[in-house]
DNA sequence: ATCGTTTCCGGGAACGTTTGCACATTAACA
DNA sequence: TGTTAATGTGCAAACGTTCCCGGAAACGAT
């Protein structure tokens, strides 16, 4: 039934006050032995559960957490949203879910009414578009848990987690490179995220190790986050269309990777014959593909667990929290043949 | 800032009570247009917002709907789930997301959980495993608010949203026929499930409008709805060692389609050479396999939006609501290659 | 001057909890 | 017999709202 017992139903029917019945029901040490084993027998028999909305006004707290994602049907951040539920649950949390579409202004809202129910803290990834982070920093100095997770404000210095996105891109760049691909560019996100650069770091790096110079025309950036379709279009087609043309891509978020590989595919380009490719992606059905997929995956599941562990502890913590830490996880290559070289 | 102001801050700045502030604010006509103004402008000023958890006490209601669905992973649910947040959000209610990963106790613990939290209503997609839905059935009767969608409870007589199971399998089954394919297997879910029995009747109506009988050992079941992967493999692998094995599959579950496809791509079986393949499935990325998949698609962001705005409809509802309505909608069938009979 | 109406506003209860405090009972002690 | 301590229980306030009442002031009509 969803008609739920009070403590006062249960204090009426069985002649004590509401305060005795909750003390009793809290184990209180200054309630009578047989006191006690009534409520908590009756309690129990009527299956009493304790108001959780009575309770979020009496103790100032909602017991539910914000999430801010740029959004759900996206392979990453489904299976993180997962991770972040999976704990959520156990510890007593609900989660409310926001998706910006990548869009500064959609976040700031986001946040502003996830703010308005009142959540204990927040889960947050940005949105392509983000470059000013004032909000976060505000609510941060006032005390307000945050963990960024994935897509991190560089400035604001609270509990962070993150793939090892340099060694990620450095070790599928030179993938390629060791494959014999010479002429690589990278389709990337917009500049505002702190992982394109990283990312974009990692590339570099593997171009400088084995001499290969980097050559900016083969640098482009999506900055909506391959939410505009054309936007992607335009990217790949201007990369396929100069006289020197690439010989492979590196693809640099989920997104991306599957946008370009449909574009790659209307237009009729084979992998890895004409271009090769590598891209981060988490999607569990890459090796499926035409040719299969060499993929950079992410521990999302784990991500989003650990961010939660990390917020909720921020929540409950007594004291005011002063050392804040960024948790660095690994990314994992996976090797398919639209990164082998066909001579 | 994130520590709001409330009506009490209010009264206490201008030197009225809360009373006249909640009415003012709500305006009420009792209220004298300058006092009116004044509160106005003040609560538009300090940027007051309603403690919504204090209004979820007052007025017996918490704003959340329940949803029960087996896994958010998954390219239909989360679609689905996108379509619900849309049209929760605007409004004013949040989102609490289960999941059963197919098991009846877990659906039942979570329904539970979901009902302690107060839930306003509840959107459910059944598990795989549920053959028993009497606590819904109870729950209904009470008057609760439950929307089914997808996966709906035959026996429970409330809005339901589904897609045109039969017809959607009709035409799939046909084109395979029509290809050319004369032994085709069908892979499925629980009978346990509604959609599993509609999807079959219309496979097995294909069949006999072309004169094709149906072999009872072309008929497999996975129980636990692919979430174990042993038992499709199984279940695979039985129909491709039988003597006269089939010469095509349909597979009616997003899941089941996955994995079967990675069961064949292991086991080097090719399609459609081997074995012609056309399965449900809402991945957006099927065009990309090896070889493109044929699929039926749901329009599940559509199906969630509809549920959730039935739901709150039933929630917001003045009087009982007597007529409950099941809605339809079209399934999308996309013929690509791996229906493709090659001779 | 008295009464009825209108207009405007405040007091206080209620929603379901927890908890500080006061109170009652009993037992032990002087 | 009175004092104290220990034990068990209840009252009431508080969290932020809404809303039923009751009431004060102003006004016109008698």
């Amino acid at each position: 039934m969803f008609e739920s017992y009070t403590i006062k139903d249960i204090a009426k029917a069985l002649g004590l006050s509401t305060s005795t019945v909750s003390r009793a029901l809290n184990g209180s040490y200054e309630i009578g032995a047989e006191t006690k084993k009534l409520v908590l027998e009756y309690a129990e028999k009527v299956n009493y559960r304790p108001n959780p909305i009575a309770l979020s006004l009496k103790e100032q707290k909602s017991h539910s957490i914000g999430v801010v994602v740029c959004e759900v049907a996206n392979d990453y951040f489904s299976q993180a949203i997962n991770g972040i539920e999976s704990i959520a649950y156990n510890r007593g949390y609900h989660v409310i879910i926001t998706q910006t579409h990548e869009s500064f202004d959609r976040e700031s809202t986001n946040v502003k009414h996830l703010l308005s129910r009142h959540v204990d803290g927040l889960l947050v990834s940005l949105s392509a578009e983000t470059a000013d982070t004032s909000q976060y920093k505000y609510l941060h100095d006032k005390g307000f848990p945050i963990v960024f997770f994935d897509r991190v404000a560089a400035d604001v210095n609270t509990h962070k987690i993150i793939a090892n996105n340099f060694k990620g891109s450095f070790d599928a760049t030179e993938l390629l490179i060791k494959a014999g691909f010479t002429k690589i560019a990278h389709l990337t996100n917009s500049n505002n995220l702190l992982i394109s650069r990283e990312r974009f770091d990692g590339f570099k790096a593997a171009l400088d190790k084995h001499q290969l110079d980097f050559k900016p025309g083969y640098l482009k950036h999506c900055n909506h986050g391959g939410m505009i379709q054309d936007e992607v279009e335009l990217a790949v087609k201007e990369l396929l269309n100069m006289d020197e043309h690439p010989d492979a891509i590196f693809i640099a978020s989920d997104r991306l990777t599957i946008s370009c590989m449909h574009i790659l595919k209307r237009l009729g380009i084979k992998i890895p014959q004409d271009i090769g490719i590598a891209g981060f992606t988490n999607s569990d059905v890459a090796e499926l593909f035409d040719p299969p997929l060499t993929v950079i995956r992410q521990p999302a599941f784990q991500i989003g667990q650990m961010a939660t562990e990390m917020l909720i502890k921020t929540i409950e913590s007594k004291w005011p929290i002063e050392d804040f830490i960024t948790e660095q996880v690994e990314t994992e290559l996976i090797i398919r043949s639209s990164s082998q070289k066909l001579f």
